[in-house]
DNA sequence: ATAGTTCCTTGCTATTTGCAAGTAAAAGAA
DNA sequence: TTCTTTTACTTGCAAATAGCAAGGAACTAT
């Protein structure tokens, strides 16, 4: 239950308050890019987060409603994070944040789709969006 | 002197490395919305950076090229802090990060432009990069 | 000459991070 | 059933970073 303090009232201000650390946003990438969902695959992910530090990011997204937490059915002792409606609606502004990086460190990431994003920002936009939102805890519990 | 270290070439990990920080981008708010320019007007902000901070955060923008910083013709002891063309890429990032903050806090913020930013996303972005491009130390050199 | 202004730097304490190890509870293997 | 492994953490500790208050250097205004 570790929540967050905000500096001011502005609109960039109160983001960053959310997101300006340099895990949060990584963690929302591997969920949304890598269909991750699991302590143990957040884990794996080549920037190396700390165990604590992890546990630590989690438990403010959850508090912030960006995810929830569920006890996997497959797996007793497993949970499953997934993004809540709320959580979605920072695909954009992580799609622009790709945009940005990809422009400037042009090394990295899935070239096809970096092709298309810069093509059409709002189709991917929208197709991620829809990935995601099938993967809600609410429509899968609604099937 | 200061840099930045890269954990991994992903687009997004390379942006954060840069960028997911609280103040980074406050800074470059107070330069693109507020045209602050000194040290001391970026003092002033309203979220209280304090000045071992600032002067860190403005060394890494400077050695990384999103600012640049000539002495003041006016007062030679002062300093003018400009975006580079590099820095005024940043604005669609910006933009994006001042939408999803304004849907989740709709206190803050200018209205008039957040109506606007709302209606018509790239012609804000247009404008502002306009604006930043006519303040670099290049362009005003031209003169 | 004196008093401010501006852009920092320094010193100190408190918080946060990163690393290694440990724990608890369920699952799978013998 | 017992032993080992897996998963999701927590804990402890050293090191890095942040925040706060004060100070200094170089100009400027009076």
């Amino acid at each position: 239950m570790k929540s967050i303090q905000h500096r001011s009232d502005c609109p960039i201000s109160y983001t960053l308050d959310i997101l300006g650390d340099k895990w949060m946003l990584l963690i929302l990438r591997d969920m949304i890019f890598a269909e991750k969902e699991s302590y143990k695959e957040f884990m794996q992910s080549g920037e190396g987060i700390a165990t604590n530090v992890l546990a630590d990011r989690l438990s403010i997204l959850e508090t912030e409603k960006f995810i929830t937490k569920k006890v996997s059915p497959a797996n007793k002792k497993s949970f499953v994070y997934r993004l809540t409606d709320k959580g979605i609606t920072l695909i954009p502004l992580i799609m622009e944040i790709t945009l940005w990086g990809s422009a400037f460190n042009p090394k990295g990431g899935n070239k096809e789709l970096l092709k298309k994003l810069k093509k059409d920002k709002e189709g991917v936009v929208a197709e991620f969006t829809a990935k995601m939102k099938e993967r809600t805890f609410k429509s899968v519990a609604r099937v």
